[in-house]
DNA sequence: AGCGCAAATCTAAACGTTTAACCTGTCAAC
DNA sequence: GTTGACAGGTTAAACGTTTAGATTTGCGCT
C-alpha cells in the first residue's frame, strides 16, 4: 500500500503543475475549465486529501480554536462547550476540545498540544492549579480568554459569573425566609471563585450563622461531615452547594441518613442541573448567564486574535467581564416558622 | 514585535547548528554538555516552542487520537470521554475532541479537521446521519472504530452495548412484574441502534402489547404526544425511554399533566443518569458498560493504528464487539396487581 | 607521527503545502 | 501593427522541523 496521495501525485496525474492543483483547491485563482476538470478528476480518483499539518505550517493561520475544560460532567461546562460550539460554527472556526480531568500536568501537556498545532486561540476554564499552565501560556503569546475559574494572575482576560453578587442574593434570600444558620461548601478552596464566594457569604450573613464546610475529594467524605455537622448543636437550615455534583452528593447523603429536604435542611445549588425541577422537590439554583459569558469569551478572543494578526500582541491592557447569575429559588428552599 | 521564535532562532543564539537543537529537543542524538547548556539556554531566553505542525508533517506520526461525540450531555457520553481521556492518559496520547452537536454537516467538517491534522486514529459515536462522513472516512483510510451507534456499513470495527440482550431483559422484567402493556420511546428511529432496540421489544413481547412512540425534536413535542397517548384507551403501564434526556422530558410532561411514576406508570431509562438515585422514586436503569466498551474501542483502535503503520491497511476483517448492559430496577418500577 | 575509532557536530534534503514572481498567449483598442 | 491588459500557466522559494550521512575532533595505541 502506498502513502498517501499528495498535490505532486494530482499534479502529475492531470499532467499539470502543483501549484495550478492548489489554485484549483483554494479557488484562489482563475483556472481553466478544462484543467481544473482533469485535476477535480485525479484528485477523486486518488482520493487526495489536503494535509492540514502542511497548510498551517505554509500559511500561518488555522481558524480552530482549542477549549479546555476540566471536566465535562457539569451542566455549567456542558453547556458553555456546547455554546462554544455553536458560535463557532456560525463564525466559520473549528473547536477542538481537551480535558484537562482536574489534573493540572494533565492539562498542561494537552494544550501544549493544542499550541503546538497552532491553534488560532484558545479559551480555557483552568483547573485547581493551572500555575505552570499559565505561563506556558503566556510565554507562548497565544490568545487567550479564561473563563470561569480566574486566578490572582493579571496576565489574561477573563470572562465570569459575578460570584460575589450571586452569593448576597442567596444570603439574603434565606435570610429574607428566615434562615439564621447557612453552610457554604465547596470542593477547592484556593479557587478564586471560592474565595469570592466566600467572602461574599460571610459579608453578607450579617447577624446569621454562617458556616464554611470543606467537602473533601469523593462522595463518601463528604457525606460523613455534612451529617456529621448536622447532628452537632446549633446545625444549619439551609446549605449552599458550589455545584451540582456537590449537591448530588449531599442529596445522596441526607437520603441515606434520612434527613429531609426541605423541612430540616433547605438547599441551593450553584450551577444549573438539568435535573433540578424533576427532583422532589425541586432543586433551587443559581444559574449561570452561560451563553453571555460563552458570548463574551468569544469576543475578547476574537480581537485578541485580531491583535495578535496585527503584530499588536499584548498591547492593549487584559479586561475583566462579569456578568449576573440569576437565583431560581424552588421547593428546596423552605420559609422558616 | 517578531514573530515566534524557530529552531534557526535558537541555533544562531547558541552558535550552534538547527541539527544540533533538534538532537537537544528530542534527546535524540548525544550531544556535549557544554553546548546542550548554550542551547538550553537560548530556548528559555527566547521563549522558544516547538512547532507540532512542522514535527508531525516532517516525522508522518502523532500520538494524538480524534474523538467525535454528538453532545457531551448525556451521562453516557460524558462517561466515555471521561474513560477514553483516562486511557489515553495511561497510554501516553493525546485526545482532541470534537462535538457535531446532531449536525451532520458539522460532524463532516470536524473530522475533516481531525484529519487534516494527521491525528493518529480516530474513535466516534456517529450522528444520525453520518454517510458523508463515513465516506470520507473510509477514502482516508484513518484507524477508525466506530462507539455505539452503528450502521448498516461493514467498513469500519465497533463496539456496542448488546442492544437487543438489554431489550429483552427489561421487556422481561416488565412483563415479570405484571405488565402487559408497554411503551418504547427515541428520537431517531432510523439509528440501528434503536432498530435493534424496537426488533427486540417486539420480539420478547410476546402477547404483551407492545407500542413504539417517536419522540420528535423537542420536549414540548414529545411531551404532548406522550400524555396523549397515556390519555387514549388502553395505556402503557410502562415506559421504556431510549436516554436520559427523553427520561428527562417525559419526568416533566407527566409531572405537568399530574401523572405519577410508577403508580400510573412505571420508567425505566436506558443511560446512566448520576440523578439516578436522588429521584423520588429513584429512577431504574439500563447502565452501559461504559469503562469496558471504552477500552474494547481503545484497543481495537491501537491495532489498527499498528496495522496502518506496518503498512497492512485494510487487510484484516471489521470486527464488531458488543457488550451487555445491566438492568438496575428501583422504585420507578412497580409490581402491577 | 600515524592510525583507527567513537563521539560530537554539521550539511542538506526532505515533508506537503502556499504564493510571489515570472512567462506566454489572446484579444481589444488605438 | 504596436501596445497593453489580462487570463492562465509555471517555477521556485519558503514554512519549521527531522534525520541520513558527511565531516570534524579528540584520544588512545602502536
Amino acid at each position: 500500500m502506498s502513502r498517501k496521495p499528495t498535490i505532486h501525485d494530482v499534479a502529475r496525474k492531470a499532467g499539470v503543475s502543483i501549484a495550478t492543483v492548489s489554485y484549483v483547491i483554494n479557488g484562489s485563482r482563475a483556472v481553466g475549465a478544462e484543467r481544473r476538470g482533469r485535476i477535480e478528476q485525479a484528485i477523486a480518483e486518488l482520493g487526495y486529501f489536503r494535509n492540514g499539518l502542511a497548510q498551517s505550517l505554509k500559511s500561518e493561520t488555522s481558524r480552530v480554536i482549542g477549549v479546555s475544560l476540566p471536566y465535562a460532567a457539569s451542566a455549567y461546562f456542558h453547556g458553555l462547550m456546547e455554546a462554544l460550539e455553536d458560535i463557532a460554527e456560525s463564525e466559520g472556526f473549528e473547536i477542538l476540545q481537551i480535558l484537562s480531568r482536574q489534573d493540572p500536568e494533565r492539562e498542561l501537556r494537552r494544550i501544549e498540544t493544542l499550541l503546538a498545532h497552532r491553534v488560532a486561540g484558545l479559551i480555557m476554564v483552568p483547573s485547581y492549579d493551572p500555575h505552570r499552565t499559565f505561563d506556558l501560556l503566556h510565554r507562548s503569546r497565544a490568545p487567550v480568554v479564561m473563563v470561569d475559574r480566574l486566578w490572582p494572575d493579571d496576565r489574561f482576560d477573563y470572562v465570569t459569573m459575578n460570584n460575589r453578587e450571586a452569593m448576597t442574593g442567596v444570603v439574603d434570600a434565606l435570610i429574607g425566609l428566615g434562615h439564621r444558620a447557612l453552610l457554604f461548601t465547596a470542593r477547592f478552596p484556593n479557587l478564586i471563585t471560592t474565595q469570592q464566594r466566600i467572602e461574599a457569604f460571610k459579608a453578607a450573613g450579617g447577624d446569621a450563622r454562617v458556616e464554611f464546610l470543606l467537602t473533601g475529594d469523593d462522595e463518601e467524605t463528604f457525606g460523613a461531615r455534612l451529617i456529621e455537622r448536622l447532628r452537632r448543636p446549633l446545625p444549619p437550615t439551609a446549605l449552599i452547594a458550589s455545584n451540582s455534583i456537590i449537591t448530588l452528593w449531599a442529596l445522596k447523603a441526607l437520603q441515606a441518613a434520612g434527613v429531609s429536604c426541605p423541612d430540616d435542611l433547605s438547599i441551593v445549588s450553584f450551577d444549573e442541573p438539568v435535573w433540578a425541577d424533576v427532583l422532589t422537590p425541586p432543586l433551587s439554583i443559581i444559574r449561570h448567564p452561560t451563553r453571555v459569558i460563552a458570548e463574551a469569551a468569544w469576543g475578547l478572543l476574537t480581537e485578541r486574535i485580531e491583535e495578535a494578526r496585527a503584530g499588536e500582541l499584548g498591547r492593549r491592557k487584559t479586561r475583566h467581564l462579569e456578568f449576573s447569575a440569576t437565583l431560581e429559588l424552588r421547593g428546596s428552599v423552605t420559609r422558616l416558622a
